[in-house]
DNA sequence: CTTTTCCCGAACAAGTTGTTCCATATCTTT
DNA sequence: AAAGATATGGAACAACTTGTTCGGGAAAAG
C-alpha cells in the first residue's frame, strides 16, 4: 500500500480514536475527524464510504487481525493461542489488553464501548469454541451447548468490562481467576 | 396530563418503536418519526429537546416504571417483586417480558438493543442487590462482592439476550433454570 | 363563553453529508 | 532524471437534517 494512503488512513484512525474518548460516536462529525486528522474532505471519502464504514474498518484492523491469528495460526499474535496451559488463552488475552497494543483498550474504555464489545464478543466466540473442552467438566451438562458457549464468551466480555470500568486495579492473573470462578 | 399531550407522546413513542425494528437508531431521522407519528415538527420539539432525549424518555417510561415498583413497592407491578420463592423475581421478570407488556420486548429485540440492555442492567442491579442473599451460598466466597453483583446482573441480561436472539423457544421456567445454572 | 393550552404547517438559518473538479504533491516506472 | 500514474488538498456544491420561530386554529379548562 502506498505510503501516502497508509499515512492518511492512520491519521484518520488516530483522530477517530481520540475523539471517541471524549464523545459518543454518533455525535462525532466527519468535519471534526478530518480536521483533527488534518486531511482533506475528498481524501476522507476516497478512503471510507461513510463514517460507519470507517468504524467498521477500524474494528477490523483491531479485532479481526488478532483473532484471525487464532484461526489460521499465521501471524505475529499466534503465540497468544499457542499455549497449552488451561487458562493460558484468556490470561494472555487479558495481558495483551493491559499492554494496550493497537489501542484496543482505548476503544474498549471509551463511550460506546458496547459497540466494540459486541464486535469483540463475535470474534471471541470462535476462541471459546476451541477452548470448550476445558469447560466441559463443569456444570455445563444440563445446559444447551449454544447457551453455554454464549455464556462463557459473555462472561469474559463482562469481566473485561468490569475490569476496565473499575480502573484495572487487578492484575491480569487475578482477573483471569475471577473469570474462571464466575464462569 | 392533557389528553392531547398524552396522545402526541404515545404517537411518537409508537413511531420510534416501529422504526427501531427496521433501522438503527442513529439512522432514524426526526423527519421520519414525525411523519410516521403524524405529528407536527414544532410539536415534536415541544415534547422532546432532541432525538436522544426522546430515547431517554422512552427508556424511563419502560424500565424505570417497572423497577421503581421494586424499590418503593407502590405500583401495579409490585406483585412481581413480592414473591418469596427463591427464583421468583427472575422468573416473574422473564414471564413479564414474554407477555411483552409495554412493548419492552420490541425494544430489546430491535437493532441497537445494546442501548436498552445497558439501561436494563442499570436498573437490574438494584434488584440483584436485594436478592443477593439467595446467591451467597454459591461460589461467591472468593470473589469481590461488586464483581459478583455485576456478574449476576450481566448473566441475567445475557440470558435474556440469548433467549431473544434464539427465538424465545424456551419457556420462562426453562430460561430461569438456565440462568440459575449459569450464574 | 372566555381564557389558556396545545397542535399544525410553513418557513428559516445553521450545520452536515457526500460529490465533483482541478491544481499540486508524491510515488513508480522507464 | 524524465514521464506517467496515483493520492492529496481545497473549494464549491446540492441535498438533507436539525432545531427554532411564527401565527392561525382546535381542544381543554374555568
Amino acid at each position: 500500500m502506498d505510503r501516502r494512503q497508509r499515512k492518511t488512513r492512520e491519521s484518520i484512525f488516530s483522530a477517530l480514536t481520540q475523539l471517541l474518548s471524549k464523545k459518543d460516536f454518533s455525535h462525532i462529525t466527519v468535519g471534526e475527524i478530518i480536521e483533527k486528522a488534518d486531511v482533506g474532505r475528498a481524501t476522507f471519502y476516497a478512503h471510507f464510504e461513510t463514517k460507519d464504514f470507517l468504524l467498521q474498518e477500524l474494528c477490523k484492523d483491531l479485532f479481526c487481525h488478532i483473532f484471525d491469528a487464532a484461526e489460521h495460526g499465521h501471524s505475529d499474535h499466534h503465540h497468544i493461542f499457542e499455549c497449552d496451559a488451561p487458562d493460558c488463552v484468556f490470561l494472555h488475552l487479558f495481558r495483551h489488553l493491559l499492554k494496550n497494543d493497537n489501542h484496543i483498550l482505548d476503544l474498549l474504555s471509551c463511550k460506546n464501548n458496547d459497540l466494540f464489545l459486541t464486535y469483540f464478543k463475535k470474534q471471541l466466540l470462535t476462541v471459546v469454541v476451541s477452548q470448550l473442552p476445558r469447560f466441559q467438566n463443569r456444570k455445563s451438562k444440563n445446559l444447551p451447548e449454544e447457551f453455554w458457549i454464549d455464556h462463557i464468551a459473555a462472561t469474559f466480555i463482562n469481566t473485561l468490562r468490569w475490569w476496565i470500568d473499575s480502573g484495572m486495579k487487578e492484575t491480569p492473573e487475578t482477573i483471569t481467576e475471577y473469570f474462571y470462578l464466575a464462569v
